[in-house]
DNA sequence: GCTTCCCGCCACACT
DNA sequence: AGTGTGGCGGGAAGC
């Protein structure tokens, strides 16, 4: 079926680049961002796009686990849209706060969404279904089936995205996001298939605008920056062209990927704003890779010993941001405080523990001993 | 040479 | 048993 893309007569030589799943995602949600639309097939979303199946499923997953999409049935799918975006995120960080954080207990509704379900309401099927887990989670089949779904790249999706959600984290690069979420213990080549599937995930993330991706300052080393869903319904509205300062295509109207590059140097995510405007966005955003300013701002102090800390992948980096107000500061340190405090993901594997408890207490102790000039306490896990 | 990620095999789940 | 679903990793494009 994909082969169609390649019989055009003017599609000369394979480009990976036409094929990507960040472009397929791009042009499905183009087909069917519409508001007459109701209902997906599966097989006629592939037919449409000329790819085979298996793609589809790879940008259903992740687009159902951020609210876009809902599954019916088999091979049918709800079309809920961009505005199911913050509710699913906020399912996702009350699930946190709960202490939800198991891949488990943060479901594959998918699974367990009865077929009468109309899937207006995220949230309130997400919390059904999680009992139903663990009622039925006695039985063999149910065990397998939550092996598998622990593997899942719809939970995979769900734990990434809450790396940021539930810790205002706004930059995490590539190594950490899979360390934290797939553990550094495992074999070199498992750690490889995972990463491979954070490239996925990231790319259909990427399409829709929740992130981008981009490099860490220091390292260069991969990194995804999280954009977060505000303003961005209308902009990332299929259909509606890509505004200038991305170098990604715009989409015309050919919806099959043919004669079309995906560039993936810039994404811009605030289409409307100056370069200007976008340093400070990142004061606005929730953001925690704590671009604040430690050396201008004279708000904090470097700790002497701090250097000797290793934060992992949520270190306070020592650059600052200018322009954070006092209050922005103050919230900033607050939402530290608040990841160590309710941030607890229940690594399956020993070492994985310990080394998110490395972290945590790295950060307890940089933050009792640099910044804490209040009297919020971090409670044990 | 390393990174990125498309592709399709095939195991598992569902009907 | 047939079909749907999706984990997984090989290997090639891209850099």
């Amino acid at each position: 079926m994909a082969n169609l893309l390649l019989s055009d007569s003017s599609l000369k030589a394979y480009s990976r680049k036409q094929k990507s799943l960040g472009l397929l995602c791009s042009n499905f949600l183009r087909l069917y961002d519409r508001g007459d639309v109701h209902s997906i097939s599966l097989d006629n979303a592939a037919s449409r796009l000329g790819v085979e199946r298996r793609r589809i499923y790879d940008i259903v997953n992740v687009l159902e686990s951020v609210g876009i999409l809902c599954r019916k049935a088999k091979n049918q799918y709800s079309w809920i849209g961009f505005s199911g975006i913050p509710k699913a995120l906020r399912h996702l960080k009350e699930e946190d706060m709960k202490g939800n954080n198991s891949p488990i207990a943060a479901y594959d509704h998918s699974r367990l969404i009865d077929e009468d379900e109309t899937c207006s309401d995220l949230t309130s099927v997400s919390h059904e279904s999680i009992p139903m887990m663990s009622k039925s989670s006695a039985s063999v089949r149910c065990v397998a089936s939550e092996n598998r779904r622990e593997k899942s790249l719809a939970l995979l999706t769900q734990n990434f995205v809450k790396l940021f959600v539930c810790s205002n984290a706004h930059l995490i690069s590539l190594d950490e996001a899979a360390k934290l979420l797939l553990g550094d213990t495992q074999s070199e080549s498992v750690m490889r298939s995972k990463i491979r599937r954070l490239y996925d995930i990231a790319n259909v993330l990427a399409a829709i605008h929740l992130i981008e991706k981009t490099h860490t300052v220091d390292t260069r080393k991969p990194a995804f920056r999280w954009l977060g869903f505000r303003g961005k319904v209308e902009n990332c509205r299929a259909g509606k062209p890509i505004p200038c300062g991305s170098n990604k295509r715009t989409f015309g109207t050919d919806i099959t990927n043919i004669n079309l590059k995906r560039n993936k140097v810039v994404n811009s995510f605030d289409l409307n704003k100056s370069p200007n405007s976008q340093k400070h966005k990142h004061v606005h955003l929730e953001g925690c890779r704590v671009e604040v300013d430690l050396n201008q701002s004279g708000k904090f102090e470097r700790h002497p010993n701090s250097k000797s800390f290793i934060f992992g992948p949520f270190s306070p980096i020592a650059r600052l941001e200018v322009r954070a107000s006092k209050n922005e500061v103050k919230r900033v340190r607050h939402n530290w405080v608040s990841l160590a405090s309710t941030y607890h993901p229940q690594y399956q594997n020993q070492a994985l523990r310990e080394l998110f408890s490395h972290y945590k207490d790295a950060w307890k102790l940089w933050y009792s001993e640099t910044v804490n000039r209040s009297s919020i306490q971090i409670p044990e896990a």
